[in-house]
RNA sequence: GCGAAAGUGGCGGAACUGGUAGACGCGCUGGAUUUAGGUUCCAGUAUCGAAAGAUGUGAGAGUUCGAGUCUCUCCUUUCGCACCA
């Protein structure tokens, strides 16, 4: 055995029998347990992240362990391949999306296997692969003849001067990122799949979902956001036609005293053909981006249409306003305005002039003057004609009968969830199988002639999508009839929506899935992603996994089974300030820090000119705080498993994490700590079989810290996976054995079980040197493949216990009693100490609270 | 604005069920080894204090024998908001 570590060549030796092997590659095997374990695939963008080496590091620790649980192990990776970036890059450096794509993936897949992780290679995909997205194309088209997909006119961001959409990502203060032009709310025509036919369910199955973060399934709840309301129509006054809205506080109707509809509205566009002041203003409500959170964030501004509605119940007239806060998109593009009940109503109700009418009276509470704050609590309702003295809930039942009764309104549930828009200007995505025929009618693509295949080797303008640009691209023919091919392209979010049900047979070519493999390795039993993606993502693939058992291909209710969303890589920022206020960022590997004796008071400097730099906040890596770290320079200088072991250890999973060279550096001498140990016992020989009933306390004490670690991370990586915790105690181990001296044969026994406890319990997460110093123990077997050790109950048992006296709850003794004491022996111990004593002098004892095994707390006076 | 989280030494973090706050690592200080730097090893390291002890988990209140942990109010930071993935 070599005496020092040498990862570079430990690594190799490693990869190179897993390579040989094919060590990871699965096939389904009925009656063993599976174990499907899968990481978020990544975009291909050019390079491995710090976030997808946090990522994949704790799938693959996760992989490892449960195949050292004797599970038949599946862990596959593909390339979530479409997307916006690759048209940028195409631009940028004048070479077509899919050559940058392929190139890209190329690179990253050796650095996934540099990383040593274990994925089953034969079943690697790529979205942007025809194998692959001529399925999604077949999929989509039978959603359509469910008549679970529809197309409508919906708004987008649109760049008057490049006439082209942009993504709210394109929309940088309000003007399109390339040509600088303000840019406008428009409406085209887009298809939508229903996934709030699917509501009811998405919101009920997450009660299935036991091993989801409780925070993922709160935010899947709040953004379906199930409600029960009214729906009715206000009759308008000297006008034909009615205005439907819908509202959750129906015993607020009597409050009404305007209702506020979106710029959008048909009413709103009338209103304004011979309304100068109002056209302007529709106008400026178009200079918003899409984004809900700039709509909720800008000033409320409305204007008076002139138009009236008649209020059903007292038929008072009631003025119609714009507000370029109601979303055309989002219920009927109407609400009635309660200004004395809502918040936003009474903002604006006030801004305005417009009346604030009290109907509910809250009991028990001191109301302030409803002019000054709107009321939101429910009450007992005032004012109401003959709905007063009704608590709200009563009200909310007699104004529903009311208006049912008149026939112009119901009750009805309603969400927040909107029907997935999956239409996308873009090239570089999956063509939407849809063609039109001359007479306007829509028609799927036929199986036969999928995949609709996207041309890969094109010219980008930046402007115009080249399948768009070619007017030959969307000739096509239906039945002998010329038909014209859908331009658009699929979300991506399509394509991430079912890629782990692929990876049960990637390679099928006569359909989408394989039914029999996909009920063998389906549900996932393990999911690892980013937060990030609590909402959509996994809204999306869960949706998408309702779709395909309702299509007969699985037979499961949910995709996933467990869910661990890890946090952030952050790192410091460093920067200059300009006189003007612009900011320059170094990245860290060009800054050198000093710091005063005593480790306090940081200061930065730029190595090229040694000159300060201010030391920003600590920030999620980027490019544009330039305060990214290379995973491969860490690599190169450290090896795999340095890197692999600081990503665990720095943080539990779901924290974000802390990049800092130091502590890498730190990780690495704990591995070659590890390598010493190893290389020192071997050296010795000797080692006797263990026999427990031989053992001295010394011996006793090593063995019990021993398997107080396989305690520590079986328990870990079983639930909580905070395996930071469970690397400090093999640490802990470490360090007991670097003190423990004793050359006996049973002394040797008890370093070998010690150091093969290391070994295996740290073969998950630094895989390549347990590999190798497994086989130095003297194991014939292969350690990925070795059984996790056992714990020995027996030998956590403790003769003695310590425990702490308190007095009046401070601590004021440590006492050591037998495991077996009774409470009255520890009271009696307690009151026994001198210290303890000389803290209850003059006082009279009130209560004594004894918690054995932890403490003795009196309590005086 | 709405929804979801988080705040503990110089730093990353630990304390899992209300019961010893600061495990483990980094950094720093002192010492040993080394020609020196580095490496390695040993000891120390929350704050104040000579000590006894006191104080201390974003701020403020509350429940409890006992609160980092539970409740309320507030502050700050992070994530998501439907066309970034």
């Amino acid at each position: 055995m070599e005496e020092l570590y040498h990862p570079k060549k430990v690594e190799q030796e490693a990869q190179k029998f897993w390579e040989e092997t094919d060590a990871f590659k699965v096939d389904e095997e009925p009656g063993k347990e599976k174990f499907y374990c899968l990481s978020m695939f990544p975009y291909p963008s050019g390079k491995l992240h710090m976030g997808h080496v946090r990522n994949y590091t704790i799938g693959d620790v996760i992989s490892r362990y449960q195949r050292m649980q004797g599970k038949n192990v599946l862990q596959p990776m593909g390339w979530d391949a479409f997307g916006l970036p690759a048209e940028n890059a195409a631009l940028k450096n004048n070479v077509a999306p899919a050559k940058w794509t392929y190139e890209n993936i190329a690179y990253m897949k050796n650095q996934l296997k540099l990383l040593g992780f274990g994925y089953d290679w034969n079943r690697e995909l790529a979205t942007c692969r025809p194998e692959y997205y001529k399925w999604e194309q077949w999929f989509f088209t039978r959603l359509y003849e469910k008549g679970l997909v529809y197309k409508k006119m919906s708004t987008v961001n649109w760049d008057p001067v490049d006439e082209t959409v942009l993504a709210n990502e394109q929309v940088i203060d309000g003007k399109g990122w390339r040509s600088g032009a303000v840019v406008e709310r428009r409406e085209i025509p887009q298809w939508f799949i229903k996934i709030t036919d699917y509501a009811e369910q998405l919101l009920n199955d997450l009660d299935q979902l036991e091993n989801w973060p409780e925070q993922v399934k709160t935010m899947q709840r709040n953004w379906i956001n199930k409600s029960e309301g009214v729906e009715f129509h206000f009759r308008l006054k000297d006008h034909d036609g009615d205005l439907l809205v819908y509202t959750t506080r129906p015993d607020t109707i009597m409050g009404v005293t305007y209702v506020a509809i979106a710029p959008q509205h048909p009413l709103a566009l009338e209103a304004a053909t011979n309304n100068p002041d109002l056209a302007k203003f529709l106008d400026e409500c178009k200079n918003t981006k899409v984004a809900e959170a700039d709509m909720a964030t800008m000033e409320k501004r409305g204007m008076d249409t002139g138009f009236f509605v008649i209020h059903p119940l007292t038929n008072e007239p009631a003025p119609i306003w714009v507000a370029n806060f109601v979303l055309m998109d989002y219920g009927s593009g109407a609400v009635m305005s309660v200004p004395g009940h809502d918040e936003r109503d009474h903002e604006f109700a006030l801004k305005y002039g417009l009346p604030v009418k009290q109907v509910i009276s809250v009991i028990d509470a001191d109301e302030a003057d409803i002019q000054e704050k709107a009321i939101t609590e429910k009450g007992i309702l005032v004012n109401s004609g003959e709905f007063t003295g009704m608590t709200s809930l009563e009200a909310f039942d007699a104004v529903a009968e009311k208006l049912t009764s008149m026939g112009i309104g119901e009750k009805k549930v309603n969400y927040r969830l909107r029907d997935w828009g999956v239409s996308r200007q873009r090239y570089w995505g999956a063509p939407i199988p849809m063609m039109t025929l001359e007479d306007g009618s829509e028609v799927t693509v036929p199986l036969a002639d999928l995949p609709v295949r996207l041309p890969e080797d094109v010219e980008m303008d930046g402007v115009k999508s080249p399948i768009k640009a070619d007017p030959n691209w969307s000739k096509r023919s239906y039945n002998g009839q010329p038909a014209t091919q859908e331009t658009d392209t699929f979300d991506t979010f399509m394509e991430s929506s079912w890629y782990y049900a692929r990876f049960c047979c990637p390679n099928l070519e006569s359909a989408m899935l394989d039914p029999a493999a996909a009920n063998y390795w389906l549900p996932v039993d393990y999911y690892v992603g980013g937060i990030e993606h609590a909402i959509l993502h996994l809204l999306y693939s869960r949706f998408f996994h309702k779709l395909l058992r309702d299509e007969g291909l699985v037979d499961s209710d949910e995709p996933f089974k467990k869910l661990l969303c890890q946090g952030m890589v952050i790192a410091e920022t460093f920067y200059r300030e300009d006189p003007s206020g612009k900011k320059t960022y170094f990245n860290p590997k060009d800054v050198r820090i000093d710091i005063d004796a005593h480790g306090n008071s940081p200061k930065a400097f730029l190595n090229e000119d040694g000159q300060p730099v201010i030391i920003g906040p600590k920030e999620k890596m980027s490019k544009s705080k330039n305060n990214g770290v290379d995973p491969q320079e860490l690599i190169d200088k450290y090896g795999a498993d340095t890197v692999r072991l600081f990503t665990m250890f720095a943080a539990p999973p779901e924290q974000s994490l802390e990049w800092s060279e130091s502590g890498v550096e730190g990780q690495h001498r704990f591995l070659r700590r590890l390598w010493k140990l190893v290389h020192t016992h071997v050296e010795k020989k000797g080692a006797a079989p263990l026999n427990v009933a031989e053992l001295n306390e010394a011996q006793r004490t090593l063995r019990r810290k021993t398997h107080e670690t396989i305690k520590k991370m079986t328990d870990e990586f079983n639930q909580r996976m905070a395996i930071n915790t469970g690397i400090a105690m093999v640490m802990e181990l470490l360090n007991e054995l670097s003190r423990f001296e004793d050359d006996s044969p049973q002394g040797l026994a008890v370093v070998q079980e010690a150091l093969e406890t290391a070994v295996l319990v740290l073969a998950p997460i630094v895989p390549h040197i347990s590999h190798g110093l497994w086989r130095e123990l003297g194991h014939k077997d292969i350690v990925m493949n070795a059984t996790w050790p056992k714990l020995d109950e027996k030998a956590l048992e403790k003769d003695s216990i310590e425990l702490v006296v308190q007095v009046n709850g401070k601590l004021r003794a440590r006492i050591q009693a037998a495991a077996s004491a009774s409470k009255d022996e520890l009271e009696k111990m307690a009151f026994d100490d001198e210290n303890v004593q000389r803290f209850m002098e003059d006082k009279t004892v009130v209560k004594v609270i004894v918690v054995p095994g932890k403490l003795v707390n009196i309590v005086v006076k």
